[in-house]
This record gives C-alpha cells, structure tokens and sequence, in this order.
DNA sequence: TCAAAATTATCGATAAATGATAAAAATAGA
DNA sequence: TCTATTTTTATCATTTATCGATAATTTTGA
C-alpha cells in the first residue's frame, strides 16, 4: 500500500494533539492496514523512539523527538537567531507581547521560536511547532511576501489552491507587504489581538520567514506602534544577518 | 543493507550536535551506501520534513521536529507535569538553580523538561533533549534506583556493558537511594556543582525518571539541603500523582 | 553562455514487505 | 495462583519495493 517512510509517516501522524494515544487494533482501522504489518512497523518505530508502548496496549510518541528538537534548537540558523534576538526584541516591546519567528514549512506557516513578555496573560495561536493557514494573520502574510510575486502565485494556485479573487486581494496586500517592510492585521487569527510582522529571508538558504510581535488591541496606539516598527526592523535585519553570517562560515569550515 | 526505519534512522543520526550539515556525497562515504539511493531516500526525507535541503547541496534537519516536539510537549504525561511543577520547585530553591526532570532513553538519561531560576549562571550537561550517561550524577542515578534491583542490575550488565566491580558499587548506591528517597553527587558531571535528585516513577506507565536540583556546591550548606529535599520529595510526588491521574482520566475517556 | 556538479529517472536483479496464520507472551479476572 | 483472553511475536509463501549502475535532466557557478 505505502511504501518508504510513508509507511511510518502515515503512522505518526496519527499521533496529533487532539488524539495523542492509539492501539494498534485503532490504528489498523484508522490505515486499513494488517495489524500483523502494523506491529512490524509499530516495533521498529518504539526501537527508534519515534513511539513508546504504555500500559493497556497503547502508544504515544516517543522521546526521539524531544532529541532531535535539541539538534535543531542547536543547530538550525533560523531557530539559533530566534534564540539571540527575540527576547531583545521583546523588551523593546513597552507593552505585554509575544514576538514569534516563524517559516515556511509544509504549504503552512509554523513559529519555530518564540518569547513571552512576563505580563502577557493572552493566548496566541503561533505556538512553537503549531502549523498555521498561510492566508490569514500578519505573521502568515509576511512569510509569503518574502517569495517573488510569481512564485507565490503559482504556490497560492498548487499549494493552497486559493480562488483566483482571494489571491487578487492578496496580490496586493503582499506588494504593500513588499513596499512597506512590515504586514499588520488586526484579529484575523485571535480575537482581540493585533500581529504586526516584518519579512525575514535568506535567498541561500531558501528561508521564507518573518518575525512579528503579537499584542492586545487595546494596548496600540500611533506611538507604540511606531516603536513596534522600528523594533521589528532592526530584529528582521538582525536575524538576517546573523544567518547569513553563520552559514558563510560553516561552509568555509566545512572546505 | 539496512532496512526498515534503520535506513532512514542511519541517514538523521549523521545530523548531530557536531556535523549539522551534511552533503550527500558525505553520506554515502559515511554510511557506505551509493549516492543513488541516498538521493532516493534524502528525498523522501526532505518531503515529510525530517530533512531540508540547503545551499551549495548540502542537508539539514528539518523542522517537523519542532512540530513533533509540540505534539509531545502537549501530551505526553512526564513532560506535561515538568511544566506544570518544575517553575514552583524551582521557585522554592533559595538559591540560583537549574531544575531538571529526565527519563530513561536508549540506556542513557535524557532530561525532557527543565526550569532555570533567574540568577543562575553556570552551564549544566543535562540540557533539555541530550542523553547523558546513566552511571554517573544523581538524575541519573535516582532514574536507574527506580528499577526493582534485579531489573536494574540485568539492564546494566546487557545494556551498558558495565564491569562486575561497578554494579557492586553502584548497587550499594542505588539501595541507599532506595531507603533515603533521593540521591546526591558533588562534581560527578559538572565541575563545582552538586545534584540532588529523587526518583519518579510509575510502573502502569513503564515510566523511570527523577527531578533533580542541581545548585553550585558553595551555595549548599546543610539548611539549604534540607528544603531542597523538601521540595524535592513534594514535587516527585506531585508528578507521581498527576502522571497517574491524568491517564487514568484519558484511558477512561478512550472507552 | 557554458561546463561541471547535483539531482532525478530508468530498469533488471535482488532483497524486503505484506498479511494470513500459528505460536508465544503478557494481562486481567476469578 | 490458575485460567481465559488479549496482545505481541514468529513463520512463510507471495507480492512488491529497493538497490545501485547508468543515463538523462536540472541546477549551479564562473
């Protein structure tokens, strides 16, 4: 039926937030697969980490993952750079935020680094790991300003598929994106709270990214949302440097 | 060759903390495989996100690791109860310290959630998702005292290979943790810095752990002991509890 | 623009995956 | 503790995928 890592992929994913435990009997049904094949695939998985048995024959995912996760934290130069500039951006902030880094990743837009200000009480939908619609949200619509106007078309079309009104609209609001340096929204994925994001990219790596800071609405005005600006500026510069610095090196390193 | 998962496990184990990078023809001279299946396989890693391509053809980890760490940051029992009471352990240590909750994984101990207290400057081993050691500093030892005696002793001969001499010593140590609740090391991983340590368990769920307080040793005088094993006992048995609880709740709702 | 390198496609021989069934092990209940 | 039930592993013939050499294509860098 599935073949190569769709075998094990398609088992996984099976493991979201909303479903985190399964047997193999639930799994079997879930994939119309043998469960004879299915504890075959289940074992090598558990021998991996991937997965772990628990009581009442049932699995959940593994540790591997939270390993790999520092693999990643360690070493990935968008998430390295989320870890040495949010939380000086965050204190630019003179109001309770959330500032997200957030990428490109599987046709959605997924924050891959974040930081809180202490007084922010509010919950965000841009969780670490949380895949997201790449419609909608400041974060989302500057991630795709950063793809060439053709190339998020054709991506809208395949990916997405978008209506052609829907990518009309947003044609225009990615080139104000574009023009302006920064993508505000005000409620389009929480209630409430307002997403103002500046395009994060690095050509080389092939990183479509953005940074932007999340606040209540109450909480903005002409003044902060300057400071907002200007703060957010800085970061995005900040961060693409820093990317395109380390990675220089690390090739250097590795000749 | 390989087969199974191992084919994919071979490829992602290259990408570690020291060689984040990786190009294909160094895959295939590391792994003895030819680049023609490399491809094939990089691929399919590449499309269900384990692996991402970069330039100047070389490959890094990708980020469904970060979405995976959410998923097990969400649900799984051990890591959900760090969150909750790591910060209010932390919060009861007078001193600066690092907190740290860490399971069994693959014969070695793994730290799967941790909480830093403001003023603590010094670097600890056992960062978040980095297997360590089994035989060597209180979180550690304090996991391993919570297997029965001739589980524990069994494990060590088949799993870590350990000499005759250091099972004996060891296992002096471990039947004192046993009586005493807890478990403390001086210098044993880190230099000038000293963990305390008490075991968690839970058998329903095959689950080995211990949450540990790990202090500079000039900040550790007797009274300073003494609440430290406070809250420590306390916190084992608040996660205990909730790891218990919680279970039970979702295995009776999955009826 | 062009040469070199990287990546994908092709394909026959080989090896692995599948799933039905049986055997074994673990678990729960009396 | 013993037993019945469920879960997990092992076996095996058939089907299917994988491997790697080679060729074709695409991408990259000068």
């Amino acid at each position: 039926m599935a073949q190569g890592i769709r075998r094990y992929e398609r088992i996984l994913d099976l493991f979201d937030a909303h479903e985190p435990e399964w047997t193999v009997q639930g799994m079997s049904d879930a994939l119309n697969t043998s469960s004879s094949t299915l504890y075959r695939l289940i074992r090598e998985l558990v021998d991996v980490g991937m997965l772990e048995s628990t009581v009442e024959s049932r699995y959940r995912l593994g540790p591997l993952f939270i390993e790999y996760y520092r693999r990643i934290r360690l070493n990935d130069p968008l998430v390295r750079s989320g870890g040495i500039f949010l939380k000086p951006l965050m204190q630019q902030i003179p109001v309770p935020a959330v500032v997200v880094l957030a990428r490109l990743y599987n046709g959605q837009v997924m924050c891959v680094a974040d930081e809180r200000s202490p007084g922010a009480q509010f919950q965000t939908s841009y969780e670490l790991g949380r895949p997201m619609p790449i419609l909608r949200g400041a974060t989302s619509k500057a991630v795709l300003s950063t793809m060439p106007p053709k190339v998020a078309q054709r991506f809208l079309e395949k990916k997405i598929t978008a209506t052609s009104a829907e990518i009309a609209v947003l044609g225009m609001e990615l080139a104000t994106i574009r023009r302006t340096g920064f993508s505000e929204t005000s409620g389009e994925v929480d209630q409430g709270l307002v997403g103002i994001a500046a395009p994060v990219r690095n050509t080389r790596l092939g990183i479509n990214a953005s940074v932007s800071v999340v606040i209540e609405r109450s909480s903005l005005d002409k003044e902060i949302r300057l400071m907002i600006l200007s703060a957010l500026a800085g970061a995005a510069k900040m961060i693409e440097n820093f990317m395109r610095d380390t990675t220089e090196n690390e090739a250097a390193e590795a000749n």
